[in-house]
DNA sequence: CATGAATGAGGGTTCATTCAT
DNA sequence: CATGAATGAACCCTCATTCAT
């Protein structure tokens, strides 16, 4: 009977906790990341001041629970497929081309990113990770000859990043995705003809979550 | 006489506004592009609250005159430079190691650039247009195989900033640097032989002014 | 359990934003239509900036609401003992005659009055709209032989309005109203002796509530 | 030689002045008597800080100054006309309908007085005096029936300044004119007949001086 | 645990006035 | 006597956070 009750109880404050970081997701990545956003926050969730605070001991909190969601779930929408790959070529295609496509079908992904730069991607942190894990396991198979890690980081997440920015501005299609991730994959140093033919494998859609936080209002 | 009057007065000002764009430059870069400045700024500069208005009308046109002055300085030290080689890759390479020695030096200028991301290179303005000019050359004589020219700009300036980010958190070498050309020749398309050669290439350093704002305070 | 909790709320809300316009109003009456007075207002009020602008927007609201509540507390305290007469000169011959009383009573009044003029009047609005009502049906009546409607209201209120600036700088007793009511009269038309008949009628005071914001500080 | 020299000084001093006074005039009246207007001021006179307050020490003592001007030069245009009568009422009528006209004629000096209303009249000062010396004149001949000088002020500035803010929203013709000159000679006290006749003179038209403040920018 | 009224430090901006040239 | 750069007190307003109910 008791743990009935705490258990509704604890299932209604998350769903409270994902409204606050849905509706401040949105916020974020529409008005920037120091914009002022918690009355709008509270409005549109539908919450009160009071209710904000006990989820939220601060703003910067919030901004890094969001973050960190933004992380879980793009890697959630990606990893999964990419993880279906072997070679770690393949796997760097995929995810770039997953990322940017998930980015083009929510471009409020593209915003949030764009807007926070470095900032968002540190705060969320996992990024990084699968990229450094691909890019080890390239080199280490002698398939890339980047030999600095944050190096081989740096010549991903920086062609996506601003790719983000792009889509933003323009239309881009298949061919440009393809592009970027021959491009990237060239500049860690694998060979053009493997570049060439890894580029050009259809690696399907990403899948976001049912319920992600993606989704537009 | 009058003339002199007016001469001396327009001076003055000028001397003004520059110690105002300085300060500015040096408190953006450790605050981050959207911090209130304002105080401090009239502090470090050693001047009045009325003084920074007659100067600037909002502190918005105060970042876009920091945005532009950055812009011109870190081209007008690295460009003339560049221009002294023909070949765009040679020139490219040329261009990216000069910047990234300037922001070795400098570091000021890193912490700027990777705050303000893509908003203050944007404000700034130049930049873009430089590498655009040397990507153009480069696909005319056969060298780049990137067609669009918006992506080869990202692949150039996004490892760029992203490199920005890097050396805040430690050391880069010589051979970091190379390292860095030499992927973004490669993923801009160039011929993996030439790569290696261009990037071998010795830059020497850029050549700020003596009253650059990037010197330390 | 919670109407009662909601019920404190507003309460307490409405005895705040009484406290501000209440201060406000004396401030304005003091300092001028035009005088910065939030400093001092939240100070006098015991309140903090931030409560201010909980309530009002902005100064300028503010003011309107102050000009409102001095339009419905006059109109308030005057305008039911009018209606307890019939003839539209005995009303207007009452309305004068009562606020004018009022401003003597409370010289606070008479120095929002005379600062603000015509912005205070028009701003709270109903005045006009009262005397223009006796106006109309005084000329209907054929007591009054003014045709123009704003003219007839020029006549009662630039009268009264120059009283109240009379009233601040010397003593005014009943036979100064006495005159002044009978001389509005006769500008409307009235007859003269029936002028002299109506000025001389004795109409007891003004009843302003009891909480009203004329009073003392 | 030395007192050519001094005179021209003096009056190209004058000259200054006088265009401060003049743009101040239509600045005040058109943004209100507590705007900021020393900025825009001396650009329209195409003058310098410096030499403003060479000319009047305070932004106060401008005020006052303009004020002054106001009420000279409306005398100015009006009391010589006056004066060519002989009984107080129809001074007091020529007075009104001649003021009145010069309002409708250069709507800036409505503008001025409806903003400054009393503030601005006292300032100036010498209106209340005139009206005073007829008002005074018109009891010692038993035209006039009021007693107090101050209410007889009263009776006649208050109409016309409220008229002033009338004729600033809507045409006011002839006709209004003399119905708003019957009413305050009623006011006054004069008989029926009298007013009824005294309004209907034909008064012709005020007669600002050639380099009036009044005149168009 | 929810509510929303109240808080107040902190920010950007204005503008009358001064003063070195 | 003219100039206009510099001054700084004073102002309006925001918004993250607290806390009594």
């Amino acid at each position: 009977m008791l743990d009935h009750r705490t258990k509704v109880g604890l299932e209604r404050r998350q769903r409270t906790r994902r409204r606050l970081v849905f509706a401040a997701f949105h916020l974020l990545a529409e008005r920037g990341l120091d914009a002022p956003i918690i009355d709008l926050l509270i409005k549109q969730a539908g919450l009160s001041r009071g209710t904000f605070y006990n989820h939220f001991q601060s703003e910067r909190e919030l901004f890094m629970a969001v973050a960190a969601e933004v992380s879980v779930e793009i890697i959630g929408s990606v990893d999964p497929i990419v993880l279906r790959h072997e070679s770690p070529a393949v796997r760097m295609a995929c995810g770039v081309t997953l990322c940017v496509k998930l980015a083009c079908r929510y471009p409020v992904i593209a915003r949030f990113l764009a807007n926070g730069g470095t900032q968002a991607v540190f705060a969320g942190g996992s990024a990084m990770q699968v990229i450094g894990r691909e890019a080890l396991r390239g080199r280490e198979q002698g398939l890339f000859k980047v030999e600095d890690l944050s190096l081989a980081i740096d010549l991903v997440l920086g062609p996506v990043l601003c790719t983000f920015g792009t889509l933003l501005q323009r239309e881009i299609d298949a061919d440009y995705i393809k592009a970027l991730v021959r491009s990237i994959l060239l500049a860690l140093g694998l060979e053009s003809q493997l570049a060439d033919e890894v580029s050009q494998i259809n690696f399907g859609e990403p899948e976001p979550a049912e319920d992600s936080i993606f989704r537009e209002l």
